[in-house]
DNA sequence: GTCTATATACAGATAGAC
DNA sequence: GTCTATCTGTATATAGAC
C-alpha cells in the first residue's frame, strides 16, 4: 500500500513537465503552419505524443493554448539590440544591423510568426498588436536610437531618426521578404547582399551630413 | 402542360445570374474576412440568402469557391498605372504615385487580401503567388519603368531601378500599413502625409544626378 | 496524471421534393 | 434551379478507468 503509493507519485509526476514543453511545443509548430482554426487538439496531442486530455489537463483550452504558443513567439521575435554599439560609425554599423535584421526577418521562424499574427488579426487583434510592439515597433526602436546617437554625433543628419528608421529597415525587408512571404522563389545570397549594400549606400547618401 | 413548361423556364432561369453574383460576393465578404477554413458554406449561403445546395450548384466546391473569390480579388489589387506620365517630372510624379500607393495599400479591401493571402500561403502557395503577381509585382514593375524613363531622361540617376522601385514603395508603406496590418491605431492624415513626403524627398536626394 | 471512450456540435457535401 | 432534410466525417471538450 504505503509502497505503490511512493511508486505513484514518483512515476506519475516527474512526467508532467516534459509533456508540457512538449505539448507547448508541438502547439506552436503547428499553430504557426497552419494557424488557429487550421489545428486541431487532436492534431497538437499527436504530434505531442500524449491523448487529448493530457492537453486539456495542461492548458485548459485550444484558445488559451494559442495564446500562450502565440505570444511566447512573439516575445522572442523582436531584434537583438546588443550588436547595436553607438561608438560604431554608420559605414559600418549599418550594414552589420542590415544583414542581421534582414536574417531575422527571412527566418522561417519570424516568418511563420509573421504570417500567423497577419492572417489572424482579424479574428484576434490582441495578437496583431503582441506581435507589432514585440516585433516590428522594438526593433524601429532599437534602431533609431542608434540614429539619434548619430545625428547628435554629426555623423548622420535627419530630422524624425524614427521615421528614418522606418524607411531603413522597411526598405530593407522589400523584396526578399515579400517572395518568402507569398511563396515565390527566393532571392539567392548574391542578390540579397547586392540589395542591401544598395539600401545602405542609398541610406547613407540621403542622410549624409 | 405546355404552359407550365414555359413558366416554369421563364421563372427558374432569369434569377439564377443575380444569385450567382450574390453568392460571390458573400463569399468574397467572408472568405477575406475570416480565411478558407475560418468561413463555412453554411454562413456564405446565409450572408447570400441562398441555400446551401445552390451555392454548390452554382460554383461546385468551397475550394473552387475560394479560388475565384481570392484570385478575382488579387487581380483588382495592383496599382492603377494610367495615373503615371513619364513625362512629368519626379518632384511632381512621386508625390503623387506615393499617395496614390499609400491609398491603395492601407484601403481596408486591399488590406484583406492582403491578409488572407499571406495568412494562408502555408497551405495554399498558388494563391500567395497570385497575389505577388498581381500586386506588389506589378506595382513595382509599373514604378520601375517610369524610374527607367527618367533614368534616361537625366533626371534621376540610379543603376537598377527596379532595386529603386522596390525601395520607394517599401519605404512609403512601412509604419502606416503596419498598423493597419496588426490592428493598432491608425497614423493620422496628418502623420501620413508628412511621412510620405519625407520619404520622397529623402528619395529624391539619393538618387539626384 | 494520463489514458480510452464518449457527448455534442457543426463542418462539407448530397438526395429528393417542388 | 432552388429549397429542406439528411448523410458522414471531424471538431472541441468531457467522463470515467487505471
Amino acid at each position: 500500500m504505503n509502497i505503490s503509493d511512493c511508486t505513484a507519485k514518483s512515476r506519475g509526476r516527474p512526467r508532467s513537465e516534459e509533456k508540457h514543453r512538449e505539448i507547448m511545443q508541438a502547439a506552436t509548430e503547428l499553430f504557426t503552419e497552419k494557424g488557429y482554426v487550421g489545428t486541431s487538439v487532436d492534431d497538437i496531442a499527436a504530434l505531442a505524443g500524449v491523448s487529448k486530455q493530457t492537453v486539456y489537463s495542461h492548458y485548459g483550452s485550444k484558445e488559451a493554448l494559442f495564446g500562450l504558443a502565440v505570444s511566447t513567439r512573439c516575445k522572442n521575435s523582436g531584434f537583438d539590440q546588443d550588436t547595436i554599439d553607438p561608438a560604431i560609425v554608420p559605414e559600418i554599423m549599418l550594414p552589420q544591423i542590415a544583414h542581421s535584421f534582414v536574417g531575422l526577418v527571412l527566418s522561417r521562424e519570424a516568418m511563420r510568426v509573421y504570417r500567423v499574427c497577419t492572417g489572424s488579426a482579424e479574428t484576434h487583434p490582441e495578437l496583431g498588436q503582441l506581435f507589432y510592439k514585440h516585433g516590428p515597433l522594438q526593433t524601429v526602436q532599437v534602431v533609431s536610437q542608434y540614429r539619434a546617437a548619430q545625428n547628435e554625433a554629426g555623423t548622420l543628419r535627419m530630422e524624425d531618426p524614427e521615421q528614418a528608421a522606418w524607411q531603413f529597415l522597411c526598405m530593407l525587408k522589400a523584396e526578399g521578404q515579400m517572395r518568402v512571404q507569398f511563396k515565390m522563389e527566393h532571392l539567392s545570397e548574391t542578390e540579397l547582399n547586392t540589395y542591401i549594400e544598395n539600401c545602405v549606400d542609398m541610406f547613407l547618401r540621403a542622410y549624409a551630413p
